[in-house]
Formats: structure tokens, sequence, C-alpha cells
DNA sequence: TTGAAAGCGCTAACAA
DNA sequence: TTGTTAGCGCTTTCAA
């Protein structure tokens, strides 16, 4: 069977067969070959062709596993970010399980990107990004590394910031309801808050580790609640944690803020902060400003080729 | 001054210059005139030149001015789904704005993309989308089409549901706190809640109409509390709207679900769903089996050539 | 130490 | 109605 050109075959498989006065028995070959092959067309290879004006591409990687509800805000920040700078840049999201970012940085990925921005990395993945030599700028967000640059917001600042409502508000029995921190930030964060506390003669806080999640706040308020005597003041390491330990409260009928202040340390689920029933303090982290960082510093390593001062 | 060749040029720019033995002189010219003329390099030729194999790329247009927290569950769903289907595919995801979807599906992206997922569309971005001839296979989510493959939740259902609640708890007194319908299926819910409530002999239903924010179903529930008689059950059409209502509640001292109950339309915040103080009743959409719905149809499109039926 | 040529998959212009 | 050729931007091989 003769072969046919490809120029025939790009005609038939972009539907142009009519137009283009394909004979049906050419179409109906071609269509059968394509399915028998199956044939996807290369969408680089179109895009190259088209000569349409090249654009840099950042991909932004986002631990789709915990931080789910903040995504939308960060994003919108970014978007915001790149209006307002006047820069054009092709912005894609990809989602990665935590501790599994190895796997979605496939070679793939790395050579579509002029430029990546890592999202709430682990630490295991932290180490498979130092532990390797990748040969595309990168940023990381709300991590330390000295092997990249990152973009984090002040984490000794919001520490300091949850004791002074403590102090502020005069408690003495404080007592945290936190996760196993999985990155720096938050020891910083804690250490910070226990410092402060201690400078003020409180050292005595009870610390409980529970799950990430509002099950956790949940029973970690219930274990709480079996101390004696009872913590006046609560500092949760997440919003995520905090919902939980509101309905703890809620459902024993203890009231907040009179018989018991939380505190929180919000992740940006701004409706949460706003509207939770009832009121807690929330120390609010400036996600917009951060993402703004974070593409301001990867779009200075794109532009500046010096940073691909030999590797070797 | 004499050119370079362009395999100098592609050793210097990836930083090889070391290892491959290029003079400095050399580098150092490259690097300048790359600089002046702002170069960047084009991810696209790459790739096609890598001799990766030829993945297809998916592309999730999701907007980002409302349905925020919601994203990250529904990319979970997608994510699931492509593992547990085995799928290869190259997942990205672009924000847009609410009415403004035209802009973001550049030529650019429609190119690059083997397939796109349009979620959350407005009535105004669905008519741009039926209005041109895209040469891409588009699923649209939680939308009503005639042009275009679309994946939907059974919103009748929704309705019932929602209307079942209150006939099962006794209530007469019904009223709705509902953002203006930016969507069919939001219209199609409402009409088969108030046909329930018909049936059932309840036909007066208090309506009022607010923002799609916490914000709003505050401010809609105070107008709420000025109506005689007070209706004893209230159906958000969100849960952003459900969150400001039960703060509203609270502050004016109302207890939910005793004085007067809360049912909410759940749009997959499940914290909120899970840990609301105090509880309110969830009609829960089932987000992740719609994002698997939208994979597989999407997936089939891209597959079946046969859809490739010209246009002309 | 540098350059020339080929080819990744695709499509447009032109030739047959 | 179909085929040939060139070229999008890049890197690799081989030659100079």
């Amino acid at each position: 069977m003769k072969a046919n050109s490809p120029s025939t075959v790009s005609i038939v498989l972009r539907g142009l067969s009519e137009k283009r006065n394909i004979s049906d028995a050419t179409k109906k070959k071609v269509l059968e070959a394509a399915k028998t092959l199956g044939y996807t067309p290369n969408m680089q290879s179109k895009l190259l062709r088209s000569n349409l004006p090249n654009l840099p591409v950042i991909t932004l990687f986002w631990d789709s596993t915990t931080r789910q509800y903040i995504l939308g805000s960060f994003l919108k920040g970014i978007q915001d970010s790149i209006v307002s700078n006047g820069f054009t840049y092709d912005l894609q999201v990809k989602p990665y399980a935590v501790d599994h970012l190895e796997e979605s940085m496939t070679a793939r990925t790395l050579m579509e990107s002029n430029g990546i921005i890592i999202c709430n990395a682990s630490d295991k993945d932290i180490e498979f990004l130092e532990n390797n030599d990748l040969s595309v700028p990168i940023v990381l967000y709300n991590r330390y590394s000295d092997k990249y640059p990152t973009v984090n917001m002040n984490d000794k600042e919001i520490g300091k910031m949850a004791a002074d409502v403590f102090i502020r508000h005069e408690k003495t029995r404080p007592a945290l309801l936190t996760s196993v921190p999985n990155f720096e930030g938050m020891v910083i964060r804690e250490n910070t808050f226990k410092d402060i506390l201690n400078q003020n003669h409180i050292s005595d806080i009870y610390r409980i580790v529970v799950d990430d999640t509002p099950s956790g706040g949940y029973m970690g308020v219930l274990e709480i609640l079996k101390s004696k005597p009872l913590p006046d003041c609560i500092l949760c390491s997440s919003d995520n944690i905090a919902l939980g330990a509101i309905k703890a409260f809620y459902d024993k009928g203890i009231k907040i803020p009179e018989q018991l202040e939380l505190i929180s340390i919000g992740n940006g689920n701004r409706d949460l902060e706003e509207y939770s029933t009832p009121s807690l303090s929330v120390v609010s982290l400036p996600l917009e400003a951060m993402a703004d960082a974070c593409l301001t510093r990867i779009s200075r390593a794109i532009t500046d080729l010096s940073l691909v001062s030999d590797s070797r």
C-alpha cells in the first residue's frame, strides 16, 4: 500500500479534507491508520511551526495533598502580579503530592519550563531538590534552602504576633495545638512564640501534636480538656486545626473567647478568618504579597542569564 | 563582527562553555548578545529536539475569581482519575477571570492543548465558546451547551435533596438565600426545589438575592430577620453564603438548628461541611466524581479522531 | 576552539 | 487530487 505524503496526512488529520479536496478513500485510509497507530498530535511541533511569538513558561508546583483551599488565593496573587507588572508569561500549575515532588518534576516538565516556583515542599522534597542539579531557574516558596533562591514570609514575625496576642490579652496558661512541623518556618514560628512567652515569664506551655486537619484539631482539644488546670489560650498552628478545635469547644459547651481564647495561624482561608463562628484571633499570612514576591524573583532569574554560570 | 555558529551559541547558553572548551571571548560575546537581545529559550523547540515521548496535554481552565477553595478538591479528583485510569497526560491548570475566558484562551493555549476542560464558565464565557470554532476538543464542566460535550451533576437531584430536607424536617416557612444565578444548573436546582415544595403545598417562598460571598449571606440574613413571621428554614445557594449566614445568626443569638434550620448547597468546602459550627445541613456536591467524569470525557474526545469530522 | 549539517513533528507554498 | 520542499528553534554528531 502506498504511503501518503505528510501534507496530505496533515490536511486530513486537521479535518480539512473537504476544503482541500481529499478523496474519500485517502481520507479513510489516513484516519484508520491514525487510529490503529494511536496517533496524538504533538503540540510542541504545532506551536513551533505556528510562528506564534515565544512566551516564557512559568510552572507553579503546588502540593495538592494538603494545601488545597489556599491555591486559589495564591494563584490570584500570581495572576495579579503578572498583570500589574506587565509581565508576559505563560503560567501553568502542576499539582504534586507531598514527598513526591520528584515524580512530578519529570524531564518533560523541566524541559518545558523557563522557570519554576515550588510551593510548600516537604523536607523530603527539598532533599531531592538539593541533591539534583536541575537545569531550570527555581524559586522555593515558604521554605529555606542554601542552594535555591527562596521567598519566605517573616516566620519570626508570625511567631511574635501570635505571642503578642497572648500577652496583650494577659493570658497565663498557654497551650499549643500543632501538627508535626514539616517545614522550617513552622519551627521558627514556634520557637519565637515560646521565646517571647519565656521572656514574659511564661514557660509552662502545654503542647499537643495532632494531624493538620480539622479532626486533628477536634481530637486535640478533647485531649486538652482533660488537663488541669485548663489552658486559658490555645494557639493552633493552622486554620485547619482551628476549625476542628472550634467545633470541639462548641460541642463541649465551652465559650470562646470568654472561657478560653483561640488563636490560629491562618493559611489564607480568608472566609474562615472573617466568618468563623465564634470568632477566633487569626494571625493572617500575607499570601498575595508572597505570590508577588515569588513571581518577581523567578522573573529575575529567567531574565538574568548570568545565572547560567557554568555548571559542570 | 563575525557571527557565531548555532552550536557554539547553544553550548554557551546552556552553561557548557567550560566543558566544551569555548574561549572566554566567545562566551562573553554570546552572553552579551543574548542579554541585549533579551533572549529567552524556546522550550517547545527544546522539547521537540529532546526526543522525549509525546505526551498529550490537557488544560484545565479554572475560574479563579470566584471558585477558589474548590480548585484543590477538583484538581485532586482529576489527579486521582489520571492515576487510577492509567492515563498518561500532561495536566496543566490555567486560571481565568469570570467573563474573561476569551482573553485566557489564547491562540497559544489552544495550540498547546490536546484537550481542554472548562470549569464554571459564565454565560458570557459560554457565549464566546459557542460563537467560535475552536479547533481543540473541549468539555464543559457544570454547564450546559448544545455545541460542546458537557459534564454536569444532577442539578434536579440537588434541588430535590434540598427540598427533601425541608419536608422531612416538617418545615413550613421556607426562605431562599441565593446569588444571581449565573449558570443554568442554579436555575434548575432552584426550580426543582420550588416545584417539590409546591407539590407539598408550600408555595410561599421568601427569596432574597445576595452576593455569592460570606458578607452577602450575612447581610441577607439581617434582611430576613426583619420579616414576620420568621422563616423556619433557609436554603443557601452556596456555602459561601451559608458561612456568612451562620455568623449572622450567631451574632444575633439565634440558635441553629433549634430556632431556625439552615441548609446549604456545598460546593466542596469539605471542612466547612463537616466542621461548621453550629452544624448546618449540606447538600454535598460530588466534586471528585465530576472531575473523574470530565477527564474520562475529554480523554475520549482526544482519542476519538472521528471527532475531527470535517469543519468548514 | 569553532562550524556545518541533519533532524525532532508539523504545516504552508508550490509543483505535479 | 496528491506530493515535494522548506523551515519553525533547538541540539548533537562530526568535520574542520
